[in-house]
DNA sequence: TCCTCATTGTGATAATTATCACAAACGTAT
DNA sequence: ATACGTTTGTGATAATTATCACAATGAGGA
């Protein structure tokens, strides 16, 4: 697939006329990463857009004593890097390949100019954080008024609707992440994320199949705990 | 002071030239609210973008049960409800007026207009976004992996950057919010930000004075607890 | 296959924090 | 000044969850 044809996949490229889509293409570059690698590190200067053309990356951030919260797992054409190109502060997260994955990047100077250029970029820019924002904002709230069951049920949730299909009412996660990364997101301990499944399986609501997880009922679920 | 005045202290709107600005500035329709009133509920529809004239907002989100979490407090020139506008999503929290307040308002199509007209409100926006989406990501960091303690020291750094004076080195929060919002934000509850304060004046890092909170050393506490 | 390393499951215990109950202090209006 | 409603302080207790320790299971390479 031509790079092109990959910007049409990304909601703020995709109001864009061909003509202009190519021309934003010419003027990114094709990047790789093994899986496990540091793609951004915190702390460092902003001075890339990048999107995803395949793979999965997580969107962390590092504690003194090394512990590690995930924001978030972000798949094919979602985009990152463009906070700090925004607001001139310096990387607030570490971004670390999940899986082998293809990157497309832009320079700072035309992302930016990009945004002048096509208004209608910016406002997609905009729809799209505010979606994010709106994430955080739930996210904020299940973490400061939940306990944990309610809250890895919550980032389970984030994870079917982020990597999940449905199959009538069913809705299957595929590679379910490590317990200690659902731990991370949820801001509790790998071992209660453990017990909690377990609760979760005794309780009709999800099954484990090898790699993947069943959310039985999805509607029901998220009824439940949100 | 006018209108357009007014404008003039808003990030967003302060690249414009004098003339665009009176053109927005007698688009808008100031507003009074008295203290405790909603100003805007959680699920209506979003049809109008706010600023702050003066007073203060709180923006919360509540649960089934009742239960408040507190996202931000907002003041003089900052501005609110432009979420649902950008994604047409409905409202994700309530708006309540935290002292008596006035504010600006503008409609849906012209603050949609605005940013077609001038690209430079939409960057200032993306700009503006971008760093709560920031502050988001910390706050979130704080719920995940802090103890009380740290969390309510976090909260009390939030006032001081948002509400403090600072002179020689400390900082005095002026009307230190209710211990009960002040929970709400940290996510915990009322007793454990009274304990907490007392244990924090204990270390003479902290000093209640009637209604203020000052904090000695602010770079120093701020390295503490983040 | 067997071995090894990574991941998951689970019990026991300790630490943290919420909750309840009530007293003290404070503010405001009469 | 008094009285009332709101906010804060604090002890006792219960509930939740983290942590530690180790066993079980699984996945990938020699």
């Amino acid at each position: 697939m031509s790079t092109a044809q990959h910007l049409r996949n990304v909601p703020i490229f995709s109001d864009l006329k061909d003509n202009d889509l190519n021309i934003i293409a010419d003027k990114m570059v094709s990047r790789s990463y093994d899986k496990g690698k540091m793609i951004l590190l915190e702390e460092s200067q902003g001075e890339t857009f990048f999107i995803i053309k395949s793979g999965a990356v997580k969107v962390t951030r590092q504690s003194d004593d090394g512990r590690e919260v995930i924001l978030a797992i972000l798949g094919e054409s979602d985009f990152f890097g463009e906070m700090s190109l925004l607001d001139g502060e310096g990387r607030s997260a570490n971004i670390i390949s999940n899986e082998d994955s293809e990157v497309l990047t832009l320079s700072r100077s035309d992302f930016l100019d990009c945004l002048e250029t096509y208004p209608k970029i910016a406002i997609a820019l905009l729809e799209e954080l505010a979606i994010r924002l709106r994430k955080s904002d739930q996210h904020i709230e299940s973490l400061s008024l939940s306990d944990s069951e309610h809250r890895i049920a919550i980032t389970l949730i984030r994870f079917a609707q982020e990597l999940g299909t449905i199959k009538k009412g069913e809705v299957t996660i595929k590679n379910l992440p490590f317990q200690q990364d659902i731990a991370n997101m949820a801001g509790t301990s790998r071992e209660t994320v453990s017990r909690t499944i377990k609760l979760l399986e005794e309780k009709n609501l999800v099954k484990k199949n090898k790699k993947d997880l069943i959310i039985f009922n999805f509607d029901e679920f998220r009824q439940l705990f949100s």
